[in-house]
DNA sequence: GAGTTTTGATGTCAGCACACATCGGTGTCA
DNA sequence: TGACACCGATGTGTGCTGACATCAAAACTC
């Protein structure tokens, strides 16, 4: 070994196989053999074998005796897995990842919003109304990395408070969503006044548990996020899975 | 090695570990070591450890150096994974799991549905009327293996039409619950006649391009649905996991 | 108590035996 | 002579093992 190494060398086959496979460099079809891949990572078989069964496991690769270790279309890969939205995020993918995550979230937080105005616990209703009001004191006043932290925590909680862990799972990826959209210049100066209300709205029928209200507030924050982000994927064509493929 | 081996070691070790964890016999925090596993499994390290780095990249677990492999509590698990989801719904989990799920299907299809008007190819459109006409007729005659059928072929291509490849991937999960509904016992010998009209309400809808009326239709079925399958999951506690801890 | 050494676990390597799908050669039959 | 079935060689993933590297907790020294 040459270089000492920050991350494991397992960490590195994994992210190395993954950014190629997801990035398009490695197509869907595509067949390495285990010893190659030793060459090209310079590292042993144990190495390789654990990273490609992570992949497997991702539904990046398949592996078939005596024949190596074979690409799956992207019809096979996971969605839903961190690494494989991450990869996505930042190669070609990202334009049409940014409105799969876009439209995930604009589909789920009307319904958090729901049941949290159903379920959660005071002390989760109490701090949503809290970071509204922030929301607007920063929002008014200009101070937009203020303003995107509680953003970000804003929604966070609307998903954790509905008590259903698939949705508190979206938070990374709803996070994502936001950055990317002040990273991309797609935020005004300030954010519109009418967008400030209706967190509140949200945080206030949570607060109240009126579980319609919180739909209808939530959805029209969706409806203005996902018009805000468009010019990201404008253009990506949208991809129609057969049903019977899995 | 004395048996001969149905399917792989890999395969079978990664089930042991998994369906444990997930059900709850090795509690959060609960330490194991490689070696002890190699004797508890009858396998050699590689089997162990290329099992134990797919369980990490599902969160399930963490290798700690001079510590051993520790079980990470359930809200690190990767809930969209079908591994993960398939344990849970083996074990004590499944209640909870299959409110996950029909929660988070009555959030993505109606939006599916709208995306799916707006979208969806021709073909789509044809078939999904095809087979909403087919499920009327199944129903009043009261096949309900028939039935069945094309119900998660529809509610299939419903996702598959949005042309959002992570709602396609939902399809899995979506078959699980209806096929949840039959195995409980929670339909009725026929369907109601009114769900048959919004399925096709539905198909007429996405077929005419009218992404509104999709919604307003698909949310119905949800609902409905939503109340058949809530008996499966009484009483089940939610979980509100704090925004901070990832 | 702070710094150092020891210890014990995972991380990594390399070589081997085995199972098995594929390919090409061989034999048989028409 | 040609078509077809059989069969063994080959290559590659699967699994096993012993050895060493690395690193952090724990024990020890001062």
């Amino acid at each position: 070994m040459l270089t000492t190494m920050s991350t494991s060398l397992h960490h590195r086959a994994v992210e190395h196989l993954g950014t190629r496979i997801v990035g398009g460099k490695l197509p869907s079809g595509h067949v390495m053999l285990a010893e190659h891949l030793e060459d090209e990572l310079n590292v042993s078989r144990s190495v390789v074998r654990e990273a490609v069964r992570v992949l497997q496991s991702l539904g990046l690769v398949e592996t078939i005796k005596r024949v190596g270790i074979r690409v799956l279309p992207a019809h096979r890969w996971n969605p839903f897995d961190p690494l494989v939205i991450r990869w996505r995020l930042a190669g070609d993918g990202r334009g049409a990842q940014l409105r799969s995550l876009a439209e995930l979230r604009s589909a789920v937080e009307p319904v958090a919003a729901e049941l949290a105005a159903a379920n959660a616990p005071d002390s989760m209703r109490r701090e949503l109304l809290e970071i509204a009001l922030a929301m607007r004191d920063a929002g008014r006043s200009g101070d937009m990395p203020r303003f995107l932290d509680l953003d970000i925590r804003f929604h966070a909680l609307v998903l954790s408070g509905s008590g259903n862990e698939m949705f508190a799972n979206l938070i990374g990826q709803v996070t994502e969503t936001l950055t990317g959209r002040t990273v991309h210049g797609l935020m005004p100066e300030h954010p519109k006044e009418a967008a400030l209300q209706w967190h509140l709205d949200v945080a206030h029928a949570i607060g109240s548990g009126d579980a319609g209200k919180a739909r209808e507030a939530s959805m029209r924050i969706m409806k203005e996020t996902i018009a805000d982000l468009e010019p990201t994927w404008q253009g990506q064509p949208r991809v129609f899975v057969p049903v019977d493929r899995r």
